[in-house]
DNA sequence: GATTCGCGTGAAAACGTTATCACGCCATGG
DNA sequence: CCATGGCGTGATAACGTTTTCACGCGAATC
């Protein structure tokens, strides 16, 4: 069971013919392989002249730190894992483009998981993250709760959370005016003489459709237009709930002349509701959409949005991510940015500028918020 | 420089409180730590009493391997990078998501890059991939000639292709059947009574816009109608060659009375530029488009299109690169896959069934042929 | 009844880093 | 002049696995 003498083991080949080593490029610069190691962390920390050295053996021998190797001894890694509700969304795969061009320019890898809108799989998908020793996670929450989420909050991990933020979750989080995007929506409507204006919303337990329904109050409020409770329905945020919606509100006996839909997925289900139901739009049915989409300018007609920056959204959270990485005890901040409504047919012909800010300009982010 | 005796080094904690190694699972299971590797790796090389010993400890530490480690020791990750030309893209994003489904079964991670179309950066990402460790690569090319892709074949990386097929590039790969797609699209056109037919079809050097342009040639030759080379327009697959494109079809003196339009994005410039013509779709210009999207039927007219199985498409790549994983000597693998026209009111009404093949149920896959 | 074989197990090397300690050197201060 | 201190460098432990080798033991073989 025991034995005294040294044994000869037959290394493995590593990986393959694959390149340096962090020793084979200390021997070629004749020098240690913790100064090796140093010119890449800390390079100050070595005299020019050894760091000169290094540089070019690193380069000569095309030398790639291994990433294992690195992750396993200092316990953390430079991968980012960012965990979506659904990948075929576009307004998510934008954000994750705008993650994606930040994260890539500081060297880091992005881990994209979806989960599906579903609840057991999300869990899942950030416990494989977590396991794979990811520096932080950016994430859009499917639950509205902090409970699902507690794991996730456990110290060395960081997150940043996107778009809905669960109640009494305290993280770095980035989300739109959703109010003041839809109250602008809804006010362009009204401006245009439209008094029934209806909404389609989503589920109340995301902070989205709650913003969402609050701007459509305050712009009726503020209108001086009484709220009817018939006309704001609440969907599932997916293209068959808008098409549910829509076809609901035209059932109705006093139809809406006007409806705002909140979110990109039902207000395609409310166009597919509207052609088959042969209503023409704007005349008899006004639109305005929450979210601009690529295929927007393709409806017929072209749509009226509320165009969220969701590639800015996306880099705002990457940089929250790394921001706090770099300096972990700071306190939690929140950013908010602005939507920017964009008038085409679909509400009709604008008689005059919208009543929104006046265009801004390319600076949409407000100044951040510490929460 | 030399020195005698040992020295005790302060370790640093791992990662945080995080949970068991394979020594602590060990020691509460009164074994080895080379059983507990054993009883993961290779379940029937150790007996049965030392295994159930070995699972128990490890359930009720709830021990997570690390993946770092793993992966330095043995050199191979349970990760797979899968690179494509465009994030925002529906039909590659509908890829992916059959990918994840296959490697998330079997316990694989994904990484996920774009290339946002530039060569420069998706060089760059193959680059950061390899570095990463990853066991394989699936990837939708943007450059035809495998000159650009010789490193990515160096052999400890697997690499499976999507969609284009560079020339000469010997791989596991995936594709849809391009030509007979647009032979049965054009096909329908033509019975519907159509004889000027035009194609808005992609760069040549793309794989498929050649293969979409031969069936588009099969299907007029078979109907023995003259191909006009002023019907067909090359774009670049995306929204604005689209938009270009149909304008310059609308400009022609023969307006052609039917379009077979061979991507999505360039289909939605496509209808951009009809809606702003006011041409009546399919009164005047009759249409299809390569590619079933989710807002197809949105579109107005909802949109006719040759569907292709993309979640599908992900899966078999997904399969195809676990296969090799798993035998990395067997001979490369071709699948190719079926479409299947979805006729809606784009293309005016179906007089009779459109003459493709019967409905096929839902198995599209053809058998693998090897290449 | 001695040899061979196979099987299950443990000890320990190795993977490629990072971070700690110790050491030699030179400058500084008493 | 000697003690103190800082700085640059090298040697090396440690990270948590996988995998090789050796060993003990019981069964099969001659």
């Amino acid at each position: 069971m025991t034995k005294k003498r040294p044994r000869a083991h037959a290394p493995r080949r590593p990986a393959a013919g694959r390149t340096a080593t962090i020793k084979r490029v200390a021997d070629h610069a004749r020098v240690s392989i913790a100064t090796v190691s140093r010119a890449f962390a800390d390079p100050q920390a070595v005299s020019p002249e050894l760091r000169l050295r290094v540089e070019e053996a690193a380069r000569t021998l095309n030398y790639q730190p291994s990433r294992a190797a690195r992750a396993l001894r200092s316990g953390t890694s430079r991968a980012v894992g960012v965990v979506i509700p659904d990948l075929e969304n576009p307004f998510f795969t934008a954000v994750v483009r705008g993650i994606d061009i930040v994260l890539q320019a500081a060297g880091y890898t992005l881990l994209l998981a979806s989960a599906n809108e579903d609840t057991a799989r999300e869990r899942n998908v950030l416990e494989t993250l977590r396991a794979e020793g990811v520096a932080g996670i950016i994430f859009v929450p499917i639950n509205a709760t902090r409970d699902a989420y507690r794991h996730v909050l456990a110290p060395p991990l960081h997150t940043v959370v996107i778009d809905r933020l669960p109640s009494n979750l305290r993280a770095d989080h980035v989300t739109v005016d959703n109010v003041e995007g839809t109250r602008a929506g809804v006010t362009h409507l009204l401006d245009l003489g439209h008094r029934d204006v209806a909404l389609l919303s989503g589920p109340l337990r995301h902070s989205t459709a709650k913003e969402r329904e609050q701007g459509y109050e305050q712009a009726l409020r503020a209108a001086g237009v009484p709220l009817r409770a018939d006309l704001v329905y609440r969907g599932d945020f997916r293209e068959g709930g808008g098409y549910d919606g829509m076809r609901t509100l035209l059932a109705l006996p006093r139809r809406p002349t006007a409806v705002l839909v909140a979110n990109n997925l039902m207000t395609l289900g409310a166009f597919r509701a509207l052609h088959e139901a042969r209503v023409r739009i704007p005349d008899e049915v006004a639109l305005v959409g929450f979210d601009d989409m690529p295929w927007a300018t393709s409806l017929n007609p072209p749509l009226t949005a509320i165009g969220q920056p969701s590639q800015e959204i996306g880099s705002a959270a990457a940089d929250l991510l790394l921001g706090r990485i770099a300096h972990p005890d700071r306190t939690f901040r929140h950013v908010m940015l602005e939507t920017t409504l964009v008038v085409r047919a679909s509400s009709g012909t604008a008689v005059r500028p919208p009543r929104t800010r006046p265009a801004a300009g390319p600076h949409h982010r407000r100044a951040p918020v510490t929460s």
